[in-house]
DNA sequence: GCCAACGTTGGC
DNA sequence: GCCAACGTTGGC
């Protein structure tokens, strides 16, 4: 089993959008890095963090568990959606992505800058400079001390 | 709203 | 294959 953090604008689809939606398909993720990680590495079980981004506290706000592995993601045959991308073939899919499912809110919400003032965490990708990566693996050491923080 | 960091695109 | 231009992300 593997940790992931994902980060969604809450503006957009935050925590709150999740619980009452309990299943949301990840959809319109248009990175290879992070498509590379929805397609090959993500299983059902694997447990995510709900990261909010560009919003007044950004930072850690629930968990969520992958439902569903990696699997194309429709959204770019649709010259209709916000996220189409002509050059995704069906028969060949450029892009992916997975269900994921609500487990629980966290009491409060972590923030990025609490996670920058922790040393076990300084070599976590989310806390440095200029990340821009929408999907991000955790370790299982990470994982435990985030939580401790909450 | 600003801007640094970064990914992608496309001309050459 | 290089690299400038451009678009996007996301903290502040």
């Amino acid at each position: 089993m593997q940790y992931w953090l994902m980060k969604s604008e809450p503006d957009v689809f935050g925590i709150d959008d999740l619980q009452k939606v309990n299943v949301e398909p990840w959809d319109g993720v248009r990175n290879y890095q992070a498509r590379n990680m929805m397609r090959d590495q993500m299983q059902v079980g694997d447990q995510v963090f709900f990261y909010h981004s560009n919003c007044e506290m950004p930072g850690i706000v629930g968990i969520a568990e992958i439902a569903r592995a990696g699997y194309p993601d429709d959204s770019a045959f649709n010259p209709e959606a916000k996220y189409f991308d002509p050059k995704s073939d069906p028969q060949n899919p450029r892009w992916y992505r997975v269900d994921v499912k609500f487990m629980r809110k966290l009491k409060r919400t972590i923030s990025l800058s609490e996670l920058r003032e922790q040393p076990s965490l300084t070599d976590m990708p989310l806390v440095r400079k200029g990340n821009r990566l929408s999907v991000l693996p955790v370790t299982g050491q990470e994982w435990s001390s985030i939580l401790a923080l909450e």
